[in-house]
DNA sequence: GTGCTTTCCTAACATTTGTTGTATTCCAGC
DNA sequence: GCTGGAATACAACAAATGTTAGGAAAGCAC
């Protein structure tokens, strides 16, 4: 995999939400990094590890997850490449959660010492990665109001829809079918319900003609349906620099 | 109120987890702001807003919200003295959600230009900033698990204990008795379900002797059986600066 | 004090969601 | 092609939660 392919769907993404400036993109690409592959179900970053290095998902799908007591486990947000899931590791030293990779995956390893360097010589790469984590805040914020708030039903839609919004994002659009490679127990993990009821809730969502799942693979079988099951409002995602 | 009391629980909270820098406080305690009260219930931010400064919760508790098409509403997070809430406008113009004075508040306003200035100036400040949104981001997190996979009865075990924590860094504990000042309705609104159950659960608790709320006042009644139910694991709230 | 409003409290019933258990389908590896 | 494990599908029953309705207590304005 070439420099230029793994640092395009991040560029992509910055280019379009933050304004990047093409000169704090250069100095970024000239980081050193080491790429490594994992597989899926793979755990990528452990809780309570202290990790010397930020990664940024160069291609696959991966899961940020929490595991309480009892066994039971909590999906937090989905990342897709071009996403760094632990900018945190700037400033913590360790993980509090758990990072997984949904899919095949392939990662880039980036020190946080060389990143921070970077920071403290050009402010606006610090800028461009401090607004990130922001935005991860507030996808973060309004997965609580999915899970609190909307019927399952809905709940499912929104998720999609949200998805579907960042896929697009980075240029993998996507006619009405596209990968989301998550089991119906993981999207259950998510929405904070079991896999059985999940199950109920896609043969409904296919019965009434909104959309199919399969294997990870979506299918949107009713593009108005949809929008009015998510009530999705992307103003959260913060897509545009002026916002 | 004076200068001092204004800043204190938030320089009180900043150096015990960030390990501050004086002459970054001094510089933080040297910008103009503008002092505003808020009656209960009262908006502080309505979503949509572009607001040309940050806040300071000086005195009072807060809640962001978010209500969606049908009517509800969902809690996600409760700011206590010390918080600043509106962070993410440094680099976003808009809020994504509400921001209500749940008691009478005083709040202290800042200019973000002043502040993005003060951190091209002192990059310690925008470290310690940034830093403090990502244990937002963390405690937000937190909160999807609580919502997704608790019980409610240990869920609502956990939020007191997680609110108990961050009182008592701000130096506002507490015996086993402290103020809370929601309804119970808000409880449910927190914690995603309606007040009715929380009115069911809150018995469950009282009778139980695990603890008890009247009127937005928590009395503990037996701190090992609360413990027992939070399963509360501090680590996210990256309360010392090498974690 | 009296009345008014909000919060709290409870019950009865409806709906959603979890649990358990068992088929069935799919797919990777042989 | 066969085979074993994982993922999907579905049904019956149990438990959690929502809805509706109403009464009791607390706090506030006059």
């Amino acid at each position: 995999m070439t420099s230029e392919l793994i640092w395009a769907p991040l560029f992509q993404r910055l280019k379009t939400t933050t304004g990047a400036d093409d000169l704090d993109l250069q100095a970024l690409a000239a980081l050193p990094f080491t790429l490594r592959n994992f597989r899926e179900n793979q755990t990528v970053l452990r809780d309570g590890e202290q990790p010397s290095e930020c990664c940024l998902i160069a291609d696959g799908f991966c899961v940020r997850s929490k595991t309480i007591a009892d066994g039971r486990r909590q999906i937090l947000s989905i990342h897709i490449p071009g996403d760094l899931p632990n900018l945190q590791n700037l400033h913590f030293a360790t993980v509090d959660h758990d990072l997984i990779a949904l899919s095949d995956c392939t990662l880039a390893f980036i020190a946080r010492k060389a990143l921070n360097e970077l920071i403290r010589e050009r402010p606006g790469v610090g800028d461009m990665f401090w607004r990130d984590t922001l935005v991860d805040a507030a996808v973060s914020r309004e997965w609580i109001v999915n899970v609190g708030q909307r019927s399952t039903y809905n709940r499912l839609a929104h998720l999609i829809v949200e998805l579907r919004e960042r896929l697009r994002l980075i240029g993998r659009v996507i006619d009405d079918t596209f990968a989301i490679p998550l089991t119906q127990e993981q999207f259950g993990e998510a929405m904070g319900v079991t896999s059985v009821h999940t199950n109920r809730i896609l043969r409904e969502l296919r019965v009434d003609g909104v959309l199919e799942l399969q294997r990870g693979t979506v299918r949107i079988l009713n593009e108005h349906k949809l929008q009015e099951l998510a009530q999705f409002d992307g103003r959260y995602l913060h897509l545009s620099p002026t916002t």
